[in-house]
DNA sequence: TGTCATATCCTCCTCAAGGAGGAGTTTTAT
DNA sequence: ATAAAACTCCTCCTTGAGGAGGATATGACA
């Protein structure tokens, strides 16, 4: 509410000794402000205890979907917000994108239960400076915000290895992500086309480029691999 | 340790006016002494931070897999446990099991992410007075408990349509399941006969039982009800 | 004892799936 | 303007999937 907000001026990343003055940092915000966005209840109140506690941080807001999350960060401001991926009314990309989109020194850390290679391919693309599961202990978690807010990134390794694994195999297009899609549910080619208005034959091609990509050889191999990469969910 | 066990003698849920009763206990065991196991230190941490305020309930005990939750729960004795379903070491029906095969008196809450019919079959059926999915609000784990250590059940409306949908199809036989995993997998029926030592032929008439207890026709549409039903998983 | 479920194996048949190898059109980026 | 993707559609061919309709052996259960 206060209109004295945010001390960065949506500038590049200061020297690292101006880092320094952040971290021991002028009275007026000693703490490393924290905003938690999930919809789950218990998640955003195991993190909040998890900082609590900590002198150096401090949650100054809570949302439980991602437009309330957008909204609390355009009023609070925070330095570091810790998003889950999978929400309601807009998930953690969505609220990433938006808030780098006002602010692009923005700094978030993306929260989520699976390691879908996919979803951490795009986490990085949009620039979260960090990801994390959430059976990440305390002391990762801790370690992972500071790194943040100090303007570090912070990947685990199994991370790191997921994002090698996705970068094989190149990005399926729009058209091949439909078809992958329906392909899951069951559907045959004939009924694919159906319902996209295209032709058996060019449903078959879609496939089989699809199955290049995927480096598969059978639809239910091309399933078990989607779902592995995060392309597909059920 | 104490042999001073569980005031409650297995007896069926008291009038209203013993709840009175249990709020301002006897002085021996005045709260609802609960365990909590998870892997995840957030949601342990969440759990915890929940009941904490609550004058009738506190937590003793707290673990992040299974074998140590049974060990604690055999320490402590605790009237209600919150037990995750994906855990390592042991999961939360193996230790529902083998807590209730030592008390079969032991209230259980079983806790999970996601809400697969065959789980929530299978908890049922093991004797969780209770079925919780995580994004349930503090005032629904907090009424939930209080349910559970008063000897009722209590199952969210979307958890008892599920387990409706569940008994419609018949169960699949142990051997069918091994072909389901398989199949799902990506194998061919050949390849599926070869890992399991029989023809082609018998694993036919296995997937042709499946489709039809899964009511689907295709190999694909067989891995889409399956995975939504929780019979595998990726 | 007979029945029921499970697991194993068979043949014959049809059709959808998927590989090989094209080609034309539109969109997008340079 | 031009090249590169993406999207569309085609034929010919092989094989695997799945339906129909069986048979046999076992073990549990009444």
């Amino acid at each position: 509410m206060s209109p004295v907000r945010n001390p960065r001026p949506s500038k590049r990343t200061p020297s690292p000794q101006t880092w320094s003055n952040r971290t021991g940092k002028s009275s007026t915000d000693p703490q490393i402000r924290l905003l938690i966005a999930d919809d789950h209840e218990v998640v955003r109140q195991g993190l909040a205890a998890m900082v609590t506690g900590q002198p150096d941080m401090r949650v100054v807001a809570e949302a439980p979907h991602g437009r309330l999350a957008v909204q609390l960060w355009q009023q609070h401001r925070p330095d570091v917000s810790l998003l889950d991926l999978r929400m309601p009314e807009m998930d953690g990309m969505g609220v990433l994108l938006e808030i780098r989109r006002q602010d692009a020194s923005a700094r978030a850390i993306m929260l989520t239960t699976f390691d879908c290679d996919e979803d951490i391919y795009r986490a990085v693309r949009e620039g979260a400076k960090a990801y994390l599961l959430k059976d990440a202990s305390r002391d990762e978690l801790l370690a992972c915000i500071r790194k943040v807010a100090a303007g570090e990134t912070y990947f685990p390794p199994a991370i790191v290895a997921k994002l090698a694994t996705r970068m094989s195999g190149g990005e399926l297009t729009g058209r091949e992500l439909e078809v992958l899609t329906l392909l899951a549910k069951g559907r045959s080619n004939k009924e694919i086309g159906g319902s996209l208005f295209i032709s058996e034959t060019t449903v078959k091609s879609h496939v089989k480029s699809l199955f290049a990509k995927l480096q598969v050889l059978s639809r239910t191999e091309a399933i078990a691999v989607a779902t592995r990469r995060g392309l597909i969910r059920f």
